[in-house]
DNA sequence: ACCTGAACACCGTTCAAGT
DNA sequence: ACCTGAACACCGTTCAAGT
């Protein structure tokens, strides 16, 4: 393995570990028994680290959605339960500005394959359910749903909706 | 006015000409024409600013979806027209933690009573009609469409969506 | 009552220097 | 090839001191 994928690894571990305020220079050079500075002989800086971590994130929700079928609420399910799973992960790729010029070609696509296939193709349909996903798990990890809300039945009204565009 | 509004008002201002990376203690004294620890006199610090921004915000978008009337295509055009209106505010307000504590009680409530109130009162529902404008929103603003993306379309399906499920 | 300068504990990043 | 210490330009915040 490599000192850069060593260096990724590392901020990684520490992303799902201690969250992202405390993914700095300083701890990553810490855990890995070095000074911040000597860092940037193997990666160009703080970008590159993120941008390498949304990658693996977009690849891993992608492969999450597609062994969940085509299925509206298994897709559904799988989105929810990724990014439950990883919340530090999925705040990296959703909730900041992507460093589209460091991604692999096609990664982006890929991750949002399923969805579109689910939804019959239509491009519109597509983006307006990432777009009813996305939403909701953005406002569960943000802790932006009261106590006592019923997540699941917001979920399940979701589901129904889109399910009435292609089923009738 | 209070010393403590000029404050927020010159905070407000920044915010919305230069960015919120921009809406620094520093800057803020600048504009202010002091330094930033005599902002502390005023304000007790940084999350007092961001919460009043926030109020503001929830306030402000609540009016402009209370004028938009019931109908669920005009709510949703009023909910985007605010947010494009708005970016800086609408990121203060929905990308950031809410400092609930600060937060004057029942804005986040009055905020959504217009979406509540357009899909029959039903809480399920109306998560979920929140969280798809939210995630629509969100993903406009952070560039995440392709270019060529016909959001309109994105919008108008899922409107189609929450219609037929209180239509029929 | 209001504002200041100096300081503290942080950031990301650069760079000359060492091995 | 790899790592270091010192430095630069930033953060939010505290505090003793001035008027």
């Amino acid at each position: 393995m490599s000192r850069r994928d060593e260096v990724i690894d590392a901020a990684q571990r520490i992303l799902q570990d201690e969250g992202l305020e405390a993914l700095t220079m300083r701890r990553l050079g810490e855990a890995l028994s070095m000074r911040a500075p000597s860092l940037y002989k193997h990666v160009s800086g703080k970008d590159e680290i993120e941008a390498a971590l949304q990658q693996r994130a977009l690849q891993s929700l992608g492969v999450a959605l597609g062994a969940a079928g085509v299925d509206l609420a298994s897709l559904a399910a799988a989105y929810r339960g990724w990014a439950l799973a990883h919340p530090r992960l999925y705040e990296l790729a959703a909730r900041r500005p992507l460093h589209r010029d460091q991604l692999a070609p096609g990664v982006e696509a890929d991750a949002a394959a399923p969805l579109v296939a689910a939804v019959g193709a239509d491009p519109d349909a597509a983006r307006a359910l990432w777009a009813a996903a996305h939403g909701l798990v953005d406002l569960e990890l943000a802790g932006r749903f009261p106590p006592g809300a019923d997540v699941d039945a917001a979920w399940a009204t979701v589901v129904r909706a889109f399910s009435g565009l292609t089923g009738s």
